[in-house]
RNA sequence: CGGGGCGUAGCGCAGCCUGGUAGCGCACCUGCUUCGGGAGCAGGGGGCCGGAGGUUCAAAUCCUCUCGCCCCGACCA
């Protein structure tokens, strides 16, 4: 491709509305722009490394043994309200009417369409296992669109689902996308991890997560210092430490607090520190309950783990007026002592001994606070966010907490919508058997977005060679000199030939101009072919990453860069 | 949806408070010079000042309403 041909509108100035690097880079580099909040075009260089990064995954998913197919990206209200989704889903999910005033949804997801191609297609077990997928574009209406590519409205998904007879071939098609993941993101020279997460509302039993590692990352993960144990904090287990509560020495005593409302004002003001508090947190749910959450002082509530404690879809902390209904003063006062409401306790309660903690009335609080002997916890569980240093679940280690990035979840869905869609096969009996399904997507585009976060410098983006949009940038130092220009044309060609991505800077430029773009792009390979080399017969080749420069013969330019392609792709 | 902020040329911004010719840098076009890390000079094109209504002799500027966008929280690839 030549340079001078191409729609590449670099910008020198960062747009104000870009906040992550990603975002920021991609818009300079001209490889997006906006038309809508969340909603994108892909202009011709970040197409590339779309599709680039699309190849990969097509080439893991087949060797997988995934299949490929399409669905439409517009589905009808029916299939969706078979599986209960319709109502469900929520704003994220863009509804429409056709000019008949039929309802229809934008897809965000495509669990109900295959599951009908499937109940329609499969009979039989013999024709089992099956695992489908797609690359598609996906619509989910966010409610907060952000940082360009990484959480769009609009944006181009990988989603694949396998189908079953048994839970354990559906556990073996789970565990090979697994792996399957592992291979991508390798193959993208990427920093990532695997963690155990959280379903959401996708459903199912259970699923992985795969962060790129990034102080940009909207998600936190824990993950072991010392065993294989990751998960997302929304998830991380702890452990019921061994320690016990000292016994109680101190009476109950109400004290004076004015104004004294957050935990590190209450500590500051009567002389101690904030793990010498219990914090009572009162806790709203989706079903309608109130209950009181009991959390030492420095730590923060997981609501994720209470919702599963509780067995409801959300809890919140209440508002100011319910915390004044429920515990006579507002909110930073209240306490467990004589408190008339559910009490759930963070294992970490059971062993503090002589605790601060609210009175329930205003400007007061109570010192000498000791579990059981004060108040009753209908039950101790763990509850609170995992921090760095806490132990290990699973090992004698410590968790290390990382920034990442989401780009790719797989779940284990069990039977939860081949049943309620009723997707059945007959087995070797005879008898009519519901399907296990998994489902595993992959976020294309901000995959391409977290690789730019991991691979940057003050000049621009550095590509991993496997999703560059082009491998060789061949800077033509002056176009009007014409031995310069036959040997760039030349070299370009020689490289074409040899199945080299190569693009040829052919623009009428400063040489400034054109190594500040090529270093923005982020071609990992830059051939600079000016006249002062040119007259010792030799070009230049500069490498992005490490800014190392060799000078090449002319005659072998080509091939060794040829050369270095493959070996990068190979490496990387 | 709650909280904060911004809409003026393709991009980055000033002007608004205190109403009176719409401006700067970059980019773009023409010419000359220049040419290995975002050149210089000269000339030039480009604006429903987000939209609607109002106040006024006069509105980018003041008022009201609207739409869009960005950032912070709950959702997710």
């Amino acid at each position: 491709m030549r340079y001078s041909q191409y729609l590449l509108p670099t910008l020198k100035e960062t747009p104000s509305d870009a906040e992550v690097i990603s975002h920021q880079l991609m818009l300079r580099a001209g490889m997006i722009r906006k038309v809508a909040a969340g909603i994108y075009n892909y202009l011709p260089l970040g197409l590339r490394s779309i599709r680039k990064m699309e190849r990969i995954v097509r080439e893991e998913m087949d060797r997988a043994g995934a299949i490929e197919l399409l669905m439409p990206m517009t589905i009808p209200a029916e299939l969706w309200e078979e599986s209960g989704r319709w109502k469900e889903y929520g704003k994220e999910l863009l509804r429409l009417k056709d000019r008949k005033e039929a309802d229809f949804c934008l897809g965000p997801t495509h669990e109900e369409v295959v599951t009908d191609i499937v109940r329609g297609t499969v009979r039989s077990y013999r024709q089992l296992p099956l695992n489908l997928y797609q690359i598609q574009g996906k619509f989910r209406d966010e409610i907060r669109p952000r940082f360009g590519l990484m959480r769009g409205r609009e944006f181009i998904m990988k989603d694949a689902y396998s189908f079953d007879l048994e839970e354990a071939g559906a556990d073996a098609a789970y565990e090979k996308m697994y792996q399957a993941y592992r291979r991508i993101f390798e193959r993208c020279g990427l920093r990532f991890r695997a963690v155990e997460a959280d379903t959401g509302n996708i459903g199912g039993t259970s699923s992985h997560e795969f962060m790129v590692l990034a102080e940009s990352g909207e998600d936190s993960i824990v993950s072991c210092d010392s065993c294989e144990y990751a998960a997302n904090v929304e998830k991380a287990e702890l452990r019921q430490s061994a320690a016990t509560a000292a016994p109680p020495a101190a009476s109950l005593q109400k004290v004076l607090t004015p104004s004294r409302k957050s935990v590190e004002e209450v500590a500051e003001f009567l002389g101690t520190t904030p793990d010498r508090l219990v914090k009572t947190l009162i806790v709203e749910t989706d079903t309608g309950e109130i209950v009181a959450v009991l959390l030492r002082g420095d730590r923060e509530l997981n609501d994720i783990k209470l919702s599963r404690l509780l067995g409801c879809n959300w809890a919140e902390l209440a508002s100011e007026e319910t915390v004044l209904k429920v515990t006579g003063a507002p909110s930073g006062f209240a306490g467990p002592v004589g408190l008339k409401l559910r009490i759930l306790a963070d294992w970490e309660v059971r062993e503090m001994s002589d605790a601060v903690a609210g009175a329930n009335e205003k400007d007061a609080h109570f010192t000498g606070v000791n579990p059981e002997r004060d108040f009753a916890v209908e039950a101790y569980a763990d509850l609170r966010e995992a921090v760095a240093g806490d132990p290990c679940p699973r090992c004698e280690g410590r968790l290390e907490v990382w920034r990442g990035i989401e780009v790719g979840h797989v779940f284990k869905l069990g039977t939860k919508y081949s049943a309620s869609m009723g997707a059945t096969v007959l087995d070797d009996q005879g008898r009519e058997r519901i399907l296990f399904m998994g489902c595993y997507g992959i976020g294309v585009g901000r995959t391409v977005a977290a690789a730019i976060e991991q691979n940057h410098d003050e000049n621009g983006i550095i590509w991993p060679m496997p999703i560059a949009p082009f491998q060789v940038i061949v800077t033509m130092v002056n176009p009007n000199d014409e031995q310069v220009s036959l040997a760039a044309e030349q070299i370009h060609a020689q490289l074409l030939a040899l199945g080299v991505e190569s693009l040829l800077d052919d623009r009428d430029e400063r040489p400034g101009s054109k190594f500040k773009d090529a270093d923005l792009i982020g071609i990992p390979l830059r051939l600079t072919v000016g006249a002062r080399a040119l007259k010792d017969g030799q070009v230049e080749l500069q490498h992005r990453r490490s800014a190392e420069r060799t000078m090449l013969a002319l005659e072998e330019a080509a091939a060794r860069v040829a050369q270095q392609v493959r070996t990068e792709l190979q490496m990387d």
